[in-house]
RNA sequence: GGCCUCGUGGCGGAGUGGUGACGCAGAGGACUGCAAAUCCUUGUACCCCGGUUCAAUUCCGGGCGAGGCCUCCA
C-alpha cells in the first residue's frame, strides 16, 4: 500500500495552509454544513457536498473509516421552508405541512448526494430533532453573560450579545466598529449591538414553534418560538463532534455570518479557544458565465440535470457531474457548462475504458500521486493530470488508475453509460450487425464503393463505425456506436 | 465604505525567481483503399506601470479589470 500521506490544509482562520494534525488520531472529526431542505438542491449546492465527501474519503484512507465521524446536517427549521408550506400544503395544519416539504426535499437531496457518487455522512442530524440541544445552549449563554432577552418587533427573542465576545469577527476579519458603519446593517432598537443576531425568535400562532424556558436573573420564561439560524450547528456539532473538533466545512458564504455566529455560540457557550481547528470553504460556481440565480432564469437543479433535459437537452450521469465539479480547485471559482460537462463525460469515458477490466478489491492499488496530490489541499487538478499519464502508461498503471477512480468516486464502466444512451431494439442491433457483416464482405472482395454506401447510410443514421484491427491476427474488426 | 478572492496560450486549468503541467480544440505524422476511431509529435501565454534582483509570469508597491461577502444563500 502507498504510504500515507501528511495532510495539508487551507485554513480560512488563519488564511494559510498548514499541516493537519487531528485532535485524535483515534476520532477524526468533521461537520459540514448541509442544506435548509424548502426546496430541491440546485448545482451550487452539489458543490461542498462533493467537496468534502473527497476529503471524507480521504480522511478515511489516511486515519481509517472507523476513525473517522463526518456529520452533515440538515437544517428543516426555516422560515422558508413555513413559507413553502403554506404555499404548497394551504389544507394541511401547518406542522403537518412542514413535514411534507422537508420530507420530499430531504429524501430528493439524500438520493441526489448518492447519485453523485457521496458516501454517506455518518450521522445526518436533523435541526428539529435537536431543539433540545439548542435551548441548552441558549440558557448557557444567558448564563454566562453572552445573551439576553429583548422584545422586538415581532416578539420577545433571545439575541447573541456580540460586544461580549472580546475577538468577534476573527474567521471574517470583520470588526464590530465596521459593522456599525457600514449601511447595510438595519438600525434595530431593541438590539444591544447592531450585530447581535437571534437564538430564538418567539413565534406567532400561525407559525411553527416549541415551548421554550429560559431563566433570565432567576426569573423562568416562556418563550413559544423557534430557533434562529446558526444556533442549530452549534448545537448539533456539539452533541455529535464534541466542544472542539477537527474541521468545519461549507460554502464561502456561510463565512459570515453564519460561521462566524456558530463559532461565537459555540466558543462562548463551551469555554473554548476555538470551535473547530480547521474551517475550509469551498468558491462558488457560475452557470454559463453569469451568477446563477432564479431571475436570470439559469438555477439548476441536481435532479434536472440527473434525470431531465433542461440543461444541454439531455440528462448528465452522476458521475460526470462529480467530475465537472472535481476538475476544479474546490476553492477556486467554477463555470458551469455543457461544454464543461462533455469534457468531464470525455474524460471519464477514456479514462474508464482503461481502467474498467482491471475492477480492484480495495485501495491498495491506489496511486502514491494521486494520493500526495489529494493531501495537498485536495489539488485535484494535480489529480486529473496525473490520471491522464495513468491511463496512457502501461505496466500496471491501469490497476493504480482504476482504484483511484474508485476511490474518488469517479469509477463509471461502460456498461453503466452505455445504458443512458438511446435504447436500440434487439432486433435494430441485429439489423446494423448485419449490415456491418455486409461490409466486410464487401472489403474482402475490394468493393469499396458498396462499403462505403453502408457506412455512410449507417452514420446518416446516427450509427458511427470504428474500425480497428485484432492485434493477433491483423484483421479489421468493426465496432459501432450511437452518436449523439 | 469595510473585508476577501482572482486576472496565464483559441478554450478550460496548474505552477515556478532562471529548463513553457495537464486536458480540449488546432497543426503535422503513423495507421487506413478513403474516412472515423486510435497512437505519436507540436505551441507565438503569463492584465498594465513602477520597484527589488544578474534574472520576474513568479516577490513588493500602485493602477486597471472581474467576482464574492457585508441582507436569505453552497
Amino acid at each position: 500500500m502507498a504510504e500515507k500521506p501528511t495532510l495539508k490544509l487551507y485554513n480560512t482562520l488563519t488564511r494559510e495552509k498548514a499541516d493537519f494534525t487531528p485532535i485524535d488520531a483515534k476520532n477524526v472529526r468533521m461537520y459540514v454544513c448541509g442544506p435548509t431542505v424548502y426546496d430541491f438542491a440546485h448545482i451550487g449546492n452539489a458543490r461542498p457536498v462533493i467537496v468534502f465527501d473527497v476529503l471524507n474519503r480521504l480522511l478515511r484512507h489516511v486515519y481509517g473509516a472507523e476513525n473517522v465521524t463526518y456529520v452533515r446536517n440538515i437544517t428543516d427549521v426555516d422560515d422558508k421552508i413555513n413559507a413553502r408550506a403554506l404555499r404548497d400544503y394551504p389544507g394541511l395544519p401547518l406542522n403537518d405541512a412542514i413535514r411534507r416539504v422537508t420530507e420530499k426535499t430531504e429524501t430528493q437531496f439524500i438520493e441526489d448526494a448518492k447519485a453523485l457518487g457521496c458516501l454517506d455522512p455518518d450521522v445526518q442530524p436533523r435541526a428539529t430533532e435537536n431543539i433540545v440541544q439548542m435551548v441548552e445552549i441558549i440558557q448557557t449563554l444567558i448564563d454566562k453573560g453572552h445573551a439576553y432577552v429583548a422584545t422586538g418587533s415581532e416578539g420577545k427573542e433571545v439575541l447573541f450579545s456580540t460586544g461580549s465576545m472580546a475577538d468577534y469577527g476573527a474567521l471574517s476579519k470583520r470588526k464590530l466598529e465596521d459593522q456599525q458603519a457600514g449601511a447595510r446593517v438595519a438600525v434595530e432598537e431593541h438590539k444591544h449591538n447592531p450585530a447581535d443576531f437571534v437564538l430564538w425568535k418567539q413565534s406567532a400562532e400561525n407559525e411553527p414553534g416549541w415551548d421554550a424556558s429560559f431563566t433570565v436573573e432567576g426569573v423562568s420564561q416562556s418563550i413559544f418560538g423557534r430557533p434562529g439560524w446558526h444556533i442549530e450547528c452549534s448545537a448539533m456539532s456539539g452533541r455529535y463532534l464534541g466542544d472542539v473538533f477537527d474541521i468545519h466545512g461549507g460554502g464561502l458564504d456561510l463565512i459570515f455570518p453564519h460561521h462566524e455566529n456558530e463559532i461565537a455560540q459555540s466558543r462562548c457557550a463551551h469555554g473554548t479557544p476555538v470551535m473547530a481547528n480547521v474551517w475550509m470553504h469551498n468558491g462558488f460556481l457560475q452557470v454559463e458565465g453569469r451568477k446563477m440565480s432564479k431571475s436570470e432564469g439559469n438555477f439548476v437543479t441536481i435532479a434536472e440535470l440527473l434525470h431531465s433535459d433542461v440543461f444541454g437537452g439531455r440528462k448528465w450521469p452522476g458521475e460526470v457531474l462529480r467530475l465537472a465539479m472535481l476538475m476544479t480547485h474546490y476553492r477556486e471559482p467554477i463555470d458551469f457548462s455543457i461544454k464543461r460537462l462533455e469534457e468531464a463525460e470525455r474524460i471519464l469515458k477514456r479514462w474508464n475504458l482503461v481502467a474498467e477490466q482491471h475492477a480492484p478489491a480495495n485501495d491498495a492499488a491506489l496511486d502514491g500521486e494521486v494520493l500526495d496530490a489529494l493531501a495537498d489541499d485536495l489539488d485535484m487538478s494535480k489529480v486529473v493530470a496525473r490520471l491522464h499519464a495513468l491511463a496512457k502508461e502501461t505496466e500496471g498503471s491501469a490497476e493504480r488508475l482504476a482504484a483511484s477512480l474508485k476511490f474518488l468516486g469517479l469509477w463509471f464502466p461502460s456498461a453503466a453509460w452505455r445504458k443512458d444512451e438511446p435504447v436500440l431494439q434487439d432486433d435494430l442491433k441485429a439489423a446494423i450487425d448485419a449490415l456491418v457483416e455486409m461490409r466486410l464482405e464487401m472489403l474482402k472482395a475490394k468493393n469499396f464503393a458498396e462499403a462505403d454506401k453502408i457506412r455512410d447510410q449507417l452514420v446518416a443514421q446516427g450509427i458511427q463505425l470504428k474500425d480497428g484491427k485484432d492485434p493477433a491476427t491483423g484483421e479489421r474488426v468493426t465496432t459501432w456506436e450511437v452518436k449523439r
